[in-house]
RNA sequence: AGCGGGGUAGGGUAGCCAGGAUAUCCCGUCGGGCUCAUAACCCGAAGAUCGAUGGUUCAAAUCCAUCCCCCGCUACCA
């Protein structure tokens, strides 16, 4: 009995545009599973939008939009760039649908009715003037691990740790940025705990990418908490018996790989549960993700599929970063690149993409995105060695043949093209695709020392039988490149395909056929390059356009009087000042604002200014900077200072000494 | 400081997890060839004490230990 594949991509998030940054993940996705295709395996390929969680519905708010609709714009934008650069899914869903509802609720009904779910009184934050709980990212406030300011789910800007509801310290609600409070309501937990024991042997024995099991291992050794599942929003998929929650997006949107998969098999008459409910069955799931989301596949995703008795994946195959000149890809700082406007609007190939994104570097490490290795890439390999192998060779066949001319295929030309076959098959069955791709490459640059070495350009004149020879071996060769290239670059694979006369479409194609003889008198038309050059002049546009954008992003904006007017200045004298431990340039100073009671503030001046010489100083303090921890200290107010990156701070103050308090306009 | 990723010829990069003989590929440099081909292709050369030190081993870029340096994100209230 065959076993079934399933390989599914991690949900695009439908709130906002795609990004060079997603296909890191979804190229090498699609390459992987036309190459299992090729290799005559029942293949399966699905993914979908999630929908769900806090940061959707804040920005629907925001633009004044149902989160229906704005998850229904962003789930038509990635359909269709996927399909345009030939991402191509079985089935790409929506984990809003009837059938992801549905699927939810009845594993975690089956969580519950297994005992693994558990209730508890906990307190949570609450925005008395909005009148709501905050889940998430709804609140704001201080991690109680590291003292960074932190979203109500993650310290994303300090230690990065996860945090469970109620955690966060010093709660803000984000919608009005009043003060929130703790109020106690009932939530229920998954006993993430009690699974410590089976991650454990099964992230042994877990296949994919080492990255993702050692990430993942790691934190099984650690301590396993318990897992809080529901939240307070109208928007997403209602927890049994309880109207007021919804399940945590984390539950449903990783559910969304099997809900897509009913669907499709629904669509197909076919029994999905032989894919999802058959633990120790004859199907392999492999996920493909992105190296941000191991944590939630390789740990919270097997528990709950474990505790629901469904199929357990047999991989999790993680992909690096891609990053721009050393950066992580953000919006707000300007360094993206988008698919759309910035890659396909402007003209460029989706293969070229494809193949740059598969083959620069080893699938799990980062990968700094360049136009200007981009264009070294393309120019060099694809239009030096593989395109103009393939011209070469079709253009003297057209020319001098017009058919398949006569000729034994050389045992060497054979070998060369089982063994690139091989090394590409297995690369890429290994997730390897850097590896499986110059394998690839290097039959091309085989092919171009054959047709070199042999010179059929000069045995046309005198020996047309062995010129012809030549010509059906290079042609083998180009009809084997179409093959084991068409998992990379299927459009043009399918051109080269075409161009050596094949009539059966190359889809279908297995790789056994890369070295089934060609047939002779198969007609040669007059060819046209797979492959154009990109011009310096592209490259450079497109690198001013990244230039501009993150310019843009840096430049201040212009403030009203009214909000500078917000600003609360006033000159202060230091009473006191101390090093703060650990800190290398942080100092606590007590000021005299004119206040009933003197400031703690914290002021990052340490490096160049003593204790001892401060005290009785008159500063410029900024009397309404929000308050903050720095290393576990309170600082109410900011001391100004002029600094640059080479000689430290310089203390502003006053032209001659003024009361306490003054303020400063 | 925390977390993450790195240090391999002039630049970029593979190999490292599963240790072996001349360390990969692309660009660049130098010399030669060819003229079928997109000024492309082919052949050859120079250029690397694989960040450092110590250890394990018959054998280390690869495993272990210590250290140094770089980068990113945060972060020291500029």
């Amino acid at each position: 009995m065959q076993r079934r594949t399933l390989v599914t991509c991690g949900l695009p998030y439908a709130n906002g545009p795609a990004h060079i940054g997603h296909l890191r993940t979804y190229i090498p996705a699609d390459l992987f599973v036309r190459s299992l295709r090729k290799q005559g395996k029942d293949t399966t390929f699905v993914c979908g939008s999630d929908a769900h969680g806090t940061p959707i519905v804040i920005n629907a708010e925001e633009l004044g939009v149902t989160p229906a609709e704005l998850v229904q714009k962003y789930h038509d934008h990635f359909d269709e760039t996927f399909k345009s650069l030939n991402i191509i899914f079985d089935k790409f869903g929506n984990t809003e649908s009837d059938t992801n509802h549905n699927r939810t609720t009845e594993i975690v009904n089956t969580l519950i009715a297994n005992g693994y779910v558990f209730s508890q009184n906990i307190e949570l934050a609450y925005c008395p003037t909005c009148n709501r709980f905050l889940p998430d990212r709804y609140v704001e406030g201080v991690c109680p691990d590291c003292g960074a300011v932190a979203r109500g789910d993650e310290c994303d800007q300090g230690c990065g740790k996860h945090l469970e509801p109620g955690e966060i310290l010093e709660p803000l609600c984000k919608i009005c940025r009043s003060k929130a409070e703790y109020r106690i309501q009932e939530h229920f937990f998954f006993k993430l705990s009690e699974f410590k024991g089976f991650l454990s042997d099964y992230l042994d024995k877990l296949g994919g990418t080492s990255n993702a099991r050692n990430y993942a291992k790691g934190w099984v050794e650690g301590e396993l908490h318990d897992w809080c599942i529901t939240r307070n929003l109208e928007w997403g998929v209602r927890f049994p018996d309880h109207e007021n929650l919804v399940v945590y997006v984390w539950v449903d949107a990783p559910i969304g790989y099997v809900s897509f998969t009913e669907e499709w098999a629904g669509e197909h008459g076919i029994d999905w549960k032989k894919y999802w409910m058959n633990p120790g069955g004859d199907t392999d799931i492999i996920h493909f993700i992105g190296g941000d989301i191991i944590y939630h596949h390789c740990i919270f995703w097997p528990a709950i599929l474990k505790g629901a008795g469904y199929t357990l994946p047999r991989a999790v195959v993680a992909s690096g970063m891609v990053k721009i000149g050393d950066k992580t890809f953000s919006k707000s700082r300007g360094y993206v690149v988008w698919v759309n406007d910035d890659y396909l609007d402007k003209g460029f190939h989706p293969d070229l993409l494809r193949y740059y994104l598969a083959s620069y570097t080893s699938h799990t490490k980062e990968l700094n995105f360049s136009w200007k290795v981009f264009q070294e890439k393309v120019n060099n390999e694809l239009v030096g060695t593989l395109g103009n192998f393939v011209y070469r060779t079709l253009l003297f066949a057209h020319k001098n043949f017009g058919t398949v001319p006569e000729g034994d295929i050389d045992p060497e030309v054979m070998e060369k093209i089982g063994d690139a076959r091989g090394a590409v098959i297995e690369a890429f069955n290994e997730y390897e695709f850097k590896r499986g791709i110059d394998a690839a490459m290097n039959l091309a640059a085989f092919g171009n020392v054959y047709f070199q070495s042999n010179e059929p350009w000069q045995l046309i004149k005198t020996d047309a039988l062995g010129a012809g020879k030549v010509v059906r071996n290079c042609l083998q060769i180009v009809k084997a490149l179409a093959i084991i290239f068409e998992p990379v670059m299927p459009t043009t694979a399918s051109a080269a395909w075409a161009q050596v006369g094949m009539d059966a479409g190359l889809n279908g194609a297995s790789y056994d056929e890369a070295t089934v003889e060609i047939a002779v008198g198969q007609p040669i038309p007059k060819p046209a390059m797979l492959f154009a050059k990109i011009e310096d002049r592209a490259i450079q546009d497109m690198e001013e356009i990244l230039e501009e954008r993150v310019s843009k992003a840096v430049k201040k904006k212009h403030v009203t009087f009214e909000e500078f007017s917000e600003l609360d200045i006033r000159i202060g004298t230091i009473v006191a000042a101390e090093p703060i431990k650990k800190s290398k340039k942080l100092l606590k100073l007590l000021v005299d604002l004119g206040e009933n009671r003197d400031r703690q503030i914290v002021a990052g001046i340490a490096e160049t200014h003593k204790p001892d010489d401060l005290v009785g100083r008159q500063v410029v303090v900024l009397a309404n900077m929000q308050p903050a921890k720095l290393f576990g200290v309170e600082s109410r107010g900011m001391i100004l200072a002029g600094g640059s990156d080479s000689g430290g701070a310089i203390l502003l103050m006053p032209e001659r000494e003024v009361p306490a308090g003054t303020a400063v306009a």
